[in-house]
DNA sequence: GTGAAAGCGCTAACAT
DNA sequence: ATGTTAGCGCTTTCAC
């Protein structure tokens, strides 16, 4: 008499009606209620759900607590791109995985490629929480309670005053400061900000305003030597080509490794020497400046930090309700390697 | 007497209700079934779903038809590291999730770090299928329908002989052979093999194989140069650095191109010049390549291909039921650039 | 072309 | 300590 049950898909009732017990019982004992139910029911119910293979049903979960224990990684993505361009995003990624599933959640990652998507993607799998990874200002500025409904929200390395996203984002405004100070110690003064272009608010923006606070900080006039790249290593390569002929200086300050590898070597090729004639520091710190030669003097960031704080805030705000009211700043330093040395007389 | 709906989320009753009709049609306008509805209906459905902000809920109508439109990307993950410890590992999840995108998937990135997560993991979220990216072949070879159940699965790099894992891999046979033939060519004899451990089977064994075989081919004995090193830059430099004195050799074969800069660095380091005395073959062709110096000469992986490819056999999988009865294999190309040279006589 | 009923697997809120 | 009753939001029959 006994019925033959469904391949398909173990449930909480098949474990109930073999333990003899109802759903909810089980269900207690799944969710480590034990204060609800006698030691040896669960020691058995336990047991049944193992010899079952049962794995409860986050949909059906999800749908009757109406959360969901996902938390989704939003990324900007051109169609025709594949997502996480930068190594620095990619770090970050994983990063974030490992510090969700400490925390029992699940990682749903998702490129966008049109700002509305954000809304649709935030909702449809009712996401209790998601981070937004590299958008622009703009993009996270115009997030309202509307678009993102129920979902917490942290932004990284975002400078929008939008409260809904408060999130971390490293110190840019004391690394490029550190950058440029440690360029002018070393007796430089016709220094080149190179960087993709920015608008008064943002990464890019804080970044200028800290190189420019360093000339202040030395009563320097500052030299307005800019010039407006994206962060590439190619776009960074064909610029030191021609970094020479077009400005007299005698360093240059990247807003991203990438970039100044790049410009290294464009000037290297160029018939310049770095760091005997220029100077470079990078920003981020990557692996690869120590693969390179020189190796490169950049300002590192602590994005194992910047990760784990932003899961935090997002799980405190999801969990607690609670969430700073400014977003934290991560601390940055300078990393000294081979690409900078005093200037030359 | 109009209720006052909740601003909690938007349902599908509430749409049927604003519009005058059954929950069903709407069902049917959302879901493109667009024969079963009248145009006007139609329209006017679409308008009040647009104006309300309706966003179907993915775990009701997954809860509801059993499946979820969603697939695990399964990395292992040490759980006190981040996941994705290689470049190229991570490379290859963004171009995944680009590629699932296209078609309307969504991923769930998951770092796996005991082999029982896996199933759990597979099965809970009622995933449609999962992609493994990373395991050991005996991992990938345990896998059996009890433990994946109805999820789809396709495993990447994987020579293991599980039919319900097959995915696809590198020609990494061909790849080996491709360098140590290109060695031969220069006029080497004594090349070294350095890779991590492997047994006999998998992605190592495979270029262990595939470079003797470049020996044969030519009819010269294979010289039993071997050394065993975790796949990092750092082992790779330690070992660079000593390999002059414990071995005569005039070239090295390193199963990955991180591995081969390290070992480019402790050659250089030690006053072995590469390539003038030391010629230096790497595997995967990341960018990294084109930024060290002597820029690395490599074995090209098609990662672009490798990940569509699984992807698309991961969906014919699951909307069709097709799949391939073999993995597939991807082919692979040599790079030549300046870490090899003639062998000095 | 449209609707009503039933149920997917689970849990919250009450019973008992 | 354990069971019962109602849904969560959607889709799948099967009617009309």
């Amino acid at each position: 008499m006994s019925e033959r049950r469904p391949r398909v898909r173990v449930t909480l009732r098949e474990v109930a009606e073999q333990a003899g017990v109802s759903m909810m019982t089980v269900s207690n004992v799944m969710n480590g209620n034990r204060a609800r139910v006698s030691p040896g029911t669960i020691e058995k119910v336990q047991r049944i759900a193992d010899e079952l293979g049962y794995v409860p049903s986050a949909s059906a979960r999800s749908l009757a607590t109406k959360a969901s224990r996902l938390v989704g990684l939003l990324v900007p993505a051109a169609d025709e791109d594949s997502l996480m361009i930068s190594p620095h995003t990619m770090a970050i990624v994983g990063l974030i995985e490992r510090e969700l599933r400490k925390y029992g959640y699940h990682l749903l990652l998702r490129g966008v490629a049109h700002p509305d998507e954000v809304a649709e993607a935030l909702r449809s799998w009712s996401l209790d929480g998601a981070i937004l990874l590299g958008f622009l200002d703009e993009e996270v500025g115009n997030l309202t309670k509307k678009t993102i409904g129920a979902v917490h929200v942290v932004a990284i390395d975002s400078y929008s005053a939008n409260r809904l996203t408060t999130g971390t984002r490293s110190d840019d405004f004391a690394g490029a400061r550190l950058a440029a100070r440690h360029l002018l110690d070393l007796g430089h003064r016709r220094i080149l900000f190179a960087g993709p272009a920015f608008s008064g608010v943002g990464v890019v923006h804080e970044r200028f305003e800290g190189f420019g606070q360093a000339f202040a900080d030395a009563g320097i006039p500052h030299p307005e030597l800019v010039e407006t790249v994206n962060t590439t290593y190619a776009e960074g390569h064909e610029l030191g080509l021609v970094l020479r002929e077009r400005h007299d200086l005698t360093a240059v300050f990247a807003t991203a490794d990438i970039l100044a590898v790049g410009i290294v070597h464009g000037l290297t090729e160029a018939g310049v020497r770095v760091p005997q004639d220029v100077s470079v520091v990078g920003f981020d710190d990557l692996d690869l400046c120590n693969y390179v030669t020189p190796k490169l003097t950049t300002v590192a960031q602590d994005i194992t930090r910047k990760a784990s704080t932003a899961v935090s805030i997002l799980l405190d705000s999801i969990e607690k309700g609670e969430r700073p009211k400014r977003p934290v700043t991560i601390d940055v330093s300078l990393v000294e390697r081979e690409s900078t040395a005093p200037v030359r007389n």
